[in-house]
DNA sequence: TTACGCCTTCAAGTCGACTTGAATGCAAGC
DNA sequence: GCTTGCATTCAAGTCGACTTGAAGGCGTAA
């Protein structure tokens, strides 16, 4: 049988497949611990309405480059008693400042290789001796 | 004796030390071949201006988030005969647009953050609720 | 009955850029 | 002569988020 589910749950090829991921992926999360054990019929995993909103969350949570341990910290934070708004703020606030930091080292990196870009060396060498003149004079 | 240097050449310590790299880095550098073998003395390397230019240029191109591998790219393109400045003008327009993708992500991810910033749900499971709802149905 | 397709577990592999550890060597100073 | 300090090589480990491979199970279709 391909699917025989009871009240709409999915084997994990469906699960997997409607939030874009790999059946391998879900596995995984599961084994890290950030899907509590997903219940089993005939010992295959059946997603049910609980385990695909858990899913949608940490999806949600990648798609704003939020690592897995972040996400299981807020999850460890919901199940200590925060509530689910504060949890988020806090959460949310913080990623937010610093994509804004990696953003501003992105737009120095860029400046950079503006500057790169008219470079007029005849050799690398040349190069190197310029770059050496400012940049790495840690010593 | 800590460095008795000819003309300059330093020891890999001191070579690392000046761009804020560590021993182990510069070895690396050069058994994938980024840097071409350096001469050594008593078995110990030693640093000449030239191999110090080379590496200025390296530490330039990760800062700007170019890969060892891209910067191999780019030597290699050197060693072909291409013009060091059209070699950086490719490399370097290349890069920049990658970036500027990179940035806009980087903007989305921040207002989906945002958006959850602004969570009313009462528990993680309505959470995903309603990102199921939106987010994630490849199904 | 056999094949097919999807599932399972567990261990190991992948990627990039290094770092770390073990075993060893060599020069200087006491 | 011994210690100190930096050097060497080579293999293996690290990090995060998975993926892949091997070996096997279960249910259905031909």
């Amino acid at each position: 049988m391909k699917a025989k589910r009871l009240s709409g749950a999915l084997p994990i090829s469906d699960a997997a497949r409607q939030f874009g991921l790999r059946s391998s992926a879900l596995r995984y999360y599961e084994q890290i611990g950030l899907l509590r054990p997903i219940p089993r019929t005939n010992g295959q995993r059946c997603y049910d309405e609980a385990a695909l909103q858990r899913l949608a969350v940490i999806c949600a949570a990648r798609q704003v480059d939020l690592s897995l341990e972040e996400i299981a910290g807020l999850f460890a934070r919901l199940r200590g008693g925060t509530p689910v708004d504060q949890g988020w703020r806090e959460l949310s606030t913080r990623k937010i400042a610093e994509l804004e930091q990696l953003k501003q080292q992105i737009s120095k990196a860029q400046d950079s290789l503006r500057r790169l870009q008219n470079c007029r060396c005849s050799s690398i060498e040349m190069c190197g001796e310029k770059l050496r003149a400012r940049v790495g004079n840690k010593s």
